[in-house]
RNA sequence: AGGCGGAUAGCUCAGUUGGGAGAGCGCUGCCCUUACAAGGCAGGGGUCACAGGUUCGAUCCCUGUUCCGCCUACCA
């Protein structure tokens, strides 16, 4: 029989490569309706075009892998769904920049040829994150990867927005949103995120028309948009001022005066100076204060969030500033504000203050909230059911205690602005009849500086009003309904991608047709995230998942965590603190580096990586290797099948641990412990595997002669294939390697059977032999080390202990005594062991005794044993306290009492063996 | 401001019916013992953030405090 050879030092990169092909060739990773077994579906969180993997997507990839293969091995008819998103913003303003510095732009090009240039560059670029995906050993179906822009996805959007519309549920209105300048469009509520900053509170005066001399002072953060207030306001029961309300004031730097309001809402007392400008265009409680008090609005800025010399004209600033500030950015408006109010005399105060602005998710620009016209979902509805779903259980959240984190949002859940202002998307499905708008589509010249427009494409910017009436259809309709004109005007705006990410579950698995995938497959059972897309995308899928399907999207919702560099910084490519799993990869091991995120995915908790956790993990690979590697060394001889408790002591151990460890790895992969499974899978392999078991049975497969030979060998191929399917969800690549060099049957491990607790592996009587067997050695060891005695240095020790039934075990386990405690053993009780010359450590009724030869230094030995004794004194002294309080012996419960008592007797017995060592050294420490 | 989470060995973290405090990495010493030096063996190291309370007994349950992180909202 020829055994295979491999090499010393286990070399990732060669099998990764080899296998990753062959898998996906095999086609085992295919899925199909038809399979047998229970359906069990992932669609993974289609991560963006733009993106490259990065160690965040390796975390969320390696635990859906880890699920999946575990399942798949389980038998369940397994399909893990691949695909990307469009992501509308991102990938517009990646091709932009390309444009950019060929000198062209997307206005020059027109919105046809620039979504021409931006498939093409998907075509090209687009895919970079999947083959990374494959690197990671990732289990996709790939004959069924999907992009949200893909024909049958795009179709369910139409669907879904016509269905919505139909259904009132979508509709368009002037509302103020949050607008990014640098992009050009409209954000939802959550795309803004949040920045404290350190700015300034100015106090101005406003003079009452009445009598100017009595000026109400205003405290604002912003002081170039009091060019748009329409009030002042104060609050109703504020003595300080609710005599005023009523009156007007004067708008300084305009020829407009406005109003003073009394509003309890709006107004906080205790802030600034207790009056506050409203500019309803410009701020969103000002808005609905506005709304209130029935207030105009004067938008101030255009699109680009400069101001606007007409606009400021409507405002009735006053022309010498509109001058000066015309087409300014706020940045460099705001100072000159500041100084023509300084010079009037009506900025009396500048303070320090601390305030938080909203930054663009995509690009970091200051965001301006804007008065436009834009389509929203109205939420409440769909929030309704979705709430339900996650309250009764239908869908799980794991950690829970995110739970409430969900619902608190929903509940409090604003309508969703939906539509964007940029080409790359999904266009919205609404058509304007120019016959029946004329008043409200409004085209505007606009012309961007330092463009050059190519021929035919004149740079109009074209308003739609909110007073336009939309025709919303699945395809153009040929003519007008109302008027029967035909010339009719698609509204220029794309759907946020979330829209069609919020229908991932079903559409990509063929809504809406009837497919059997989708009957098979839908409801999927586990969905798997982090934290910061709860709400962008986990929240809206339930929503329209309920909605459109009838049922959830999936049952559970694993969160993990985030992970952070070795300080628990957040990494940024700016921060230059990134790890690239790549490069990880390249390093260590794909393997390594799955495994190192798996045992560090603890609930609740960020994940700080450092290079050492995943060097030490890639060591462990290694020592996997090594153990296969002998045992194929040692495999040579034929090998007998018995019953397991026929089997020899150490064969029936390590099969007693293995089934322990078969059931635990599986139930913590039920309660989507993946760091426990993982721990649990390195202590079984490495320490007591390697550490115990091959030592254990050296013996045996290296005398040609052993009658347990071939059971030996038996159990050692047996457990080594068994743990290796344990493992492989865990570290696929080690495994599939290390398996084909195994006695095995079928043609990857990948299809094999997933290990099952076997009831007659139960051994429990093995792993109380072991637990001694596993002390006596560890005190030989230490005496050995205490004595100086170099590990291959042959001994001779004494063993005993002062329980009959473990006496006898210790006969039984003589051979391996002597073997591993290397040297001669003798199982003769103390009474007959020497009484000069002998080291004798004691540990709960075992005795040790080691022959003292030679000029050793006993000092050691003998600071051991105080330190033991000490330590020993105290813990009596515990105990016995215990013992002796009434209440103890009155309330703790019997076993808890036997308990202590057993310890303390055994305690006092190892007390009075440890004193008459300590004497017998200082005996010989003396001579 | 509100909500949530965290504080355990030098570092990173486990630790549920409350009863002797653990792992990995790092550190110290010895050893190239025929699978593995990416290794083996042994060892040191912790008033479990602080203060109260409940209990015979608290790292664990309750209350409060401090510090750190995150989320949500507001901040004229």
């Amino acid at each position: 029989m020829s055994t295979p050879q491999l090499d010393k030092i286990y070399d990732p990169k060669a099998v990764e490569a080899r296998w990753s092909q062959i898998w996906n060739q095999q086609g085992y990773f295919h899925a199909s309706p038809t399979h047998s077994g229970q359906p069990y579906c992932i669609v993974i969180p289609p991560p963006n075009i733009t993106g490259s993997l990065h160690v965040g997507h390796a975390l969320n990839h390696s635990i859906q892998d880890i699920l999946i293969r575990w399942r798949r091995m389980q038998g369940l008819n397994v399909l893990w769904l691949p695909g990307t998103d469009h992501a509308g913003i991102a990938t517009q303003n990646v091709v932009e920049k390309q444009l950019m510095a060929e000198g062209l732009s997307r206005e020059s090009l027109g919105r046809e040829r620039f979504i021409e240039r931006v498939w093409q560059w998907k075509a090209a670029s687009g895919d970079t994150i999947i083959r990374q995906q494959k690197r990671l050993g990732e289990s996709c179906d790939w004959d069924r990867l999907r992009f949200t822009m893909d024909e049958g996805l795009s179709k369910a959007v139409l669907e879904v927005f016509v269905r919505l519309h139909e259904e009132e549920l979508i509709y368009r209105g002037e509302r103020l949103i949050n607008w990014c300048p640098r992009c050009l469009t409209a954000l939802s509520d959550i795309e803004v995120e949040h920045e404290e900053i350190k700015g300034k509170l100015c106090s101005i005066e406003y003079p009452l028309e009445q009598d100017p001399a009595i000026r109400l002072t205003v405290a604002t953060t912003r002081p170039e948009t009091l060019f748009g207030d329409s009030a002042v306001a104060v609050h109703p029961e504020d003595p300080r001022y609710n005599r005023l309300i009523g009156q007007r004031v004067r708008l300084p730097l305009t020829h407009r005066t406005i109003p003073i309001v009394g509003d309890a809402i709006l107004v906080d007392r205790e802030f600034g100076t207790g009056a506050v400008k409203i500019t309803p265009a410009h701020d969103f409680n000002d808005f609905e204060a506005g709304e209130r008090h029935g207030l105009p609005r004067y938008s101030i800025f255009d699109h680009q969030a400069l101001l606007d010399p007409e606009r400021l004209k409507a405002a009735g600033v006053e022309q010498a500033l509109i001058d000066a500030v015309a087409t300014l950015p706020v940045t460099k408006a705001r100072p000159k504000i500041e100084q023509v109010l300084k010079d009037r005399g009506l900025l009396t105060k500048v303070d320090d203050h601390k305030m938080s602005i909203g930054k663009c998710y995509r690009c970091k620009t200051v965001v301006e909230p804007y008065l436009s016209p834009q389509w929203f979902v109205k939420i409440k509805p769909l929030a309704e059911p979705a709430i339900q779903a996650v309250e009764d259980g239908r869908i799980r959240i794991i950690p829970d205690g995110w739970t409430n984190n969900y619902l608190g949002w929903m509940r409090d859940i604003k309508d969703w602005c939906i539509s964007r202002q940029i080409w790359w998307g999904h266009q919205i499905p609404a058509w304007y009849c120019r016959h029946c708008n004329t008043e409200s589509l409004v085209e505007t010249e606009h012309r961007i500086p330092g463009v050059t427009y190519g021929p035919g494409h004149t740079p109009k910017r074209l308003v739609i009003l909110s007073t336009a009436k939309p025709i919303v259809a699945k395809q153009a309709p040929a003519s007008c309904p109302l008027c029967n004109g035909t010339e009719l005007i698609r509204d220029p705006d794309v759907l946020d991608t979330w829209f069609s990410s919020a229908l991932w579950p079903f559409s990509t698995l063929g809504w809406p047709n009837h497919t059997p995938e989708l009957k098979t497959y839908y409801p999927t059972s586990t969905l798997v995230t982090g934290l910061d897309i709860l709400f962008f995308w986990v929240a809206r899928m339930i929503m329209m998942g309920l909605k459109f399907m009838g049922d959830v999207p999936f049952r559970d919702v694993y969160i993990h965590a985030l992970v952070r560099d070795a300080e628990g910084q957040k990494m940024s490519k700016s921060k230059g603190n990134v790890i690239d799993p790549l490069h990880v990869m390249e390093q260590f091991g794909t393997d390594a580096l799955r495994f190192t995120l798996a045992s560090m995915a603890s609930p609740g908790r960020d994940i700080k990586l450092a290079e050492e956790r995943i060097e030490g993990y890639r060591n462990f690979a290694n020592k996997i290797w090594n153990a296969a590697r002998f045992s194929l060394m040692n495999l040579d001889g034929p090998r007998a099948v018995t019953i397991p408790s026929e089997r020899t002591f150490p064969d029936r151990w390590i099969l007693s641990r293995l089934n322990q460890t078969i059931r635990s790895v599986t139930s913590e992969l039920e309660a989507y412990r993946f760091d426990r499974a993982a721990n649990t899978l390195y202590q079984f392999i490495w320490h007591e595997y390697c550490d115990w078991y091959l030592e254990l049975i050296k013996p045996t497969l290296q005398d040609p002669a052993s009658q347990d030979g071939p059971g030996t060998r038996q159990t050692l191929v047996e457990t080594l294939e068994t743990t290796m399917r344990l493992l492989h969800p865990f570290m696929p690549y080690l495994t599939e390697e290390i398996w084909h060099t195994l006695p095995h049957q079928g043609e990857s491990i990948v299809i094999q059977t997933y290990p099952k607790p076997e009831s007659s592996w139960v051994a429990p009587e093995m792993d109380h032999r072991f637990a001694l067997l596993e002390q006596t050695i560890g005190l030989v060891r230490t005496s050995r080390v205490l004595l100086n005695y170099p590990p291959a240095q042959q001994i001779m020790f004494y063993v005993a202990h002062d329980e009959p039934q473990q006496q006898d075990h210790l006969h039984e386990l003589r051979s391996h005594l002597s073997h591993l405690g290397r040297g001669t053993v003798d199982l003769a009780p103390p009474t007959h062991w020497p009484t000069g010359n002998l080291l004798r450590l004691v540990a709960e009724g075992l005795s040790v005794g080691i022959k003292v030869a030679g000029d050793v230094d006993l000092n050691k030995a003998l600071d051991r044993i105080t330190k033991e004794q000490s330590e020993q004194t105290k813990e009596i002294q515990r105990l016995e306290g215990k013992l002796r309080n009434q209440e103890f012996i009155a309330k703790a419960p019997p076993e808890v009492i036997s308990d202590h008592q057993d310890r303390l007797k055994s305690l006092r017995r190892d007390q009075s063996m440890l004193l008459s060592s300590a004497q017998q050294v200082q005996a010989m420490l003396g001579a």
